[in-house]
DNA sequence: TCAAAAGTGTTGAAGATACACCCATGG
DNA sequence: CCATGGGTGTATCTTCAACACTTTTGA
């Protein structure tokens, strides 16, 4: 009946600047001291695993109201050089609307690409790589897709969002076709004019 | 920096009788005294989450050498009546031909159809349907189903093991084609003279 | 000789892929 | 008026689903 510490960690992805990226923290504590990690935390006694994750969240990033979803948990004896820490590892999508505050445990959230990461703390390049292949899978049979844009969206955005967590280009006109089929959203009368022919808005029917 | 105890359960799959079922014992020790629960037990402070999940399938059934991948873990905080209590949920495989022994912890280890279960304790009938879903779902793009089989094994029977995960009948001809164009299995000079014309027996091409 | 499971092809439908041009607007 | 991203169809190929009869053997 050994007790065991218990944290989360949370792969958070959005699309920035046409590439998939995910947020780290500067670690201000030993161990792995200035090292880049995925936010997380302890679980505390009276609250659930999703709990936590969202309250490491907001509590180290400011980001609130997120898709979050568990995706495996890692318990390897040695993996926390202070002793033996399982972690259920999140991950979660956001549009990249939401503003980013400095959280009071953690230094600097910031967004890096997942092409070009930094050195990781722990085993978190390994919760990255099981999460962006999670996220890869997911998105052609679910709809994982919308988290990553906000209500409104143009197609191409749409499509856009699918190419930076593919990592290849797609079709257009084949692409629209298997979106229009899944009837998964819909046009509204609007249209939005920041390039030169004015693009119609949709948005995802729940 | 709260310790919380941790499990592990594990739903163990076979084919028996032509149908999925699974093995439950019967809780001796309070809560559930009696009821039917699954396999597993506290995580000791020096072993991996896979290792002890092995470790309690052998202390549990006596069975050992399976196919054995991490399912979900559940932390909902009331769900052990004696306190928090994160179960992290394995799902196994094992062809119809180990031999089940008592374990010394937890009595008559049984094979129960999946389609007929009886109460269980805790949450494990949801710990069951999720192991069960995902069973299915990696049924078709995945090799899984040979681990319900033996080392030599017939067409026929493999795809009865298809047929019972997903528990409908399939076509024989589309069946046999989807496995030969696959290359998963090859075929060997031997026969299985059970029924009336014999059956060529196959093995997995690892 | 017959009951029982083994084995074997074809056709049509649906879905996926490859591919190129015109349109509407802001600058 | 032109540069830019928005928007649209068709032909082909591949994949999946439906469907029935012959073969081999043990009893």
């Amino acid at each position: 009946m050994t007790k065991l510490l218990v944290t989360v960690d949370i792969v958070l992805f959005t699309i920035r600047d046409r590439e998939l990226q995910l947020l780290l923290i500067k670690r201000l504590a030993k161990p792995y001291e200035h090292r880049y990690a995925l936010p997380g935390g302890f679980v505390e006694e009276h609250e659930s695993l999703n709990a936590a994750a969202e309250r490491e969240l907001r509590e180290e990033t400011g980001v609130k109201k997120v898709f979050l979803e568990q995706l495996y948990t890692f318990g390897e004896p040695k993996r926390d050089p202070r002793g033996r820490v399982v972690t259920v590892a999140y991950y979660a999508l956001v549009a990249d609307t939401q503003v980013l505050q400095a959280g009071t445990d953690a230094a600097d959230p910031a967004w890096y690409p997942v092409r070009e990461l930094p050195a990781l703390a722990f085993d978190h390049r390994k919760i990255v790589e099981a999460a962006h292949l999670r996220l890869r899978n997911k998105l052609d049979y679910s709809n994982v897709g919308f988290e990553l844009l906000p209500e409104k969206f143009t197609l191409s955005e749409l499509q856009l969002v699918h190419e930076a967590v593919l990592g290849e280009a797609l079709d257009k006109r084949n692409f629209r076709r298997k979106i229009a089929q899944k009837a998964l959203v819909e046009p509204l009368e609007e249209y939005r004019h920041t390039g030169r022919k004015p693009a119609q808005l949709f948005r995802f029917t729940s």
